[in-house]
DNA sequence: TAAGTCATGTAAAAAGTTACATGATTCT
DNA sequence: AGAATCATGTAACTTTTTACATGACTTA
């Protein structure tokens, strides 16, 4: 088994789903700490299913082609409750944007400014469009947030880490872009001033 | 061209390498936001040396075995100044701790709280690692950290993104096991208390 | 009627990981 | 003598990405 089959796993375990609409979801929901194709899902789900966790009816649709719903079997929960708990073989994470400013001293300051000052746009959108989301999901789903049976709250976590993430790269790529713009101090904005000449 | 093609010439454009040390650099100095192995290095370097973008001399050593150390050709550094501002296709990362959040709802709290404890700690020990390295940084190379064509800055920008992952994730751990354990509010440390029931 | 979305797959290529294989030299 | 480090590679496997292939149905 494979991440993304727990990444499968873990989407059924919420509710029924067909590999179209498991692979939107993952674009959709959890596009910011993972992402798969509808060439991977498939396959995968096949898989899933001669492994006996996953189980599917064909349910026949008039407005639209017919699909294949997969639900998770009561072995599918358990292997993905035991895998939730499991020890995490961490791998780093492959930052591209970071090895290009491990490189960025051989590039032309302006260009190189200009990319990070796209990315900075970028994250800062994707912040904004989480606080919306995190807003919202106060709002509407209340206390639940506060039960770590509940989905909500699942949910809710792993929204606060994309929050996180992309509040933290904005800020990153500012200031590299102010760096390579000739304009700031080397620390940043919360730092004290160092006093180095 | 890939992306570890472009982490071997960013290296190399700093100084000349043997594979071996290639591989060492990218594990300590660049692991937190790339990794590779000897496998996939030797072969990298073979295309890259048919490509022509980097050249190789054997050393002799007396002390150990010898070694191929590998320097970056005019093109390759063309190549790499290229590449550093090139439009970038943003890949999610792959947070495999994040997704098992997104699932924590199906799993024993307590066991999920441990997990979640364990992996705070271990960024909070990369984090204070991360701190000693920049407070050398500042000390030891102070005025070159403002200059974009310096390698140095290069070094201490891609610091500074860890030093921001580091804290971020720890942070977000340290909040997850609070909520698993029945601790704390819905909020961050940092944020008003809410009115939700 | 053309574009867009929903729906399911196969095939091939690229990238990354793990296992295997060898051998020198140094340190305990 | 055995473990650790330095040094270079090949082979097999897994994972991920991209390209190919098909077709129903909806909306502009």
């Amino acid at each position: 088994m494979n991440t993304l089959g727990y990444a499968l796993l873990g989407l059924l375990a919420r509710e029924p789903l067909s590999g179209y609409e498991l692979t939107s979801r993952i674009k959709e929901r959890v596009g910011f700490f993972w992402s798969t194709s509808y060439s991977q899902v498939y396959p995968a789900l096949a898989q899933l299913e001669d492994e006996g966790l996953v189980s599917y009816r064909a349910v026949e649709q008039r407005d639209r082609p017919d699909k294949k719903v997969h639900s998770i079997t009561p072995e599918g929960l358990d292997v993905l409750k035991a895998w939730v708990t499991a020890p995490i073989g961490s791998r780093p994470a492959r930052e591209e944007l970071v090895l290009r400013a491990y490189c960025a001293w051989v590039a032309d300051p302006v260009e190189a400014a200009a990319l990070f000052r796209e990315h900075e746009q970028l994250h800062e959108e994707r912040l904004s469009k989480y606080e919306g989301i995190q807003k919202w999901m106060e709002r509407e789903w209340g206390d639940s947030l506060r039960r770590p049976d509940s989905p909500r709250f699942s949910s809710y976590a792993a929204l606060r880490r994309g929050l996180g993430h992309e509040r933290e790269y904005a800020e990153w790529c500012r200031w590299m872009a102010d760096q390579l713009e000739g304009g700031g101090d080397v620390a940043g904005d919360d730092a004290q001033p160092l006093s180095l000449e």
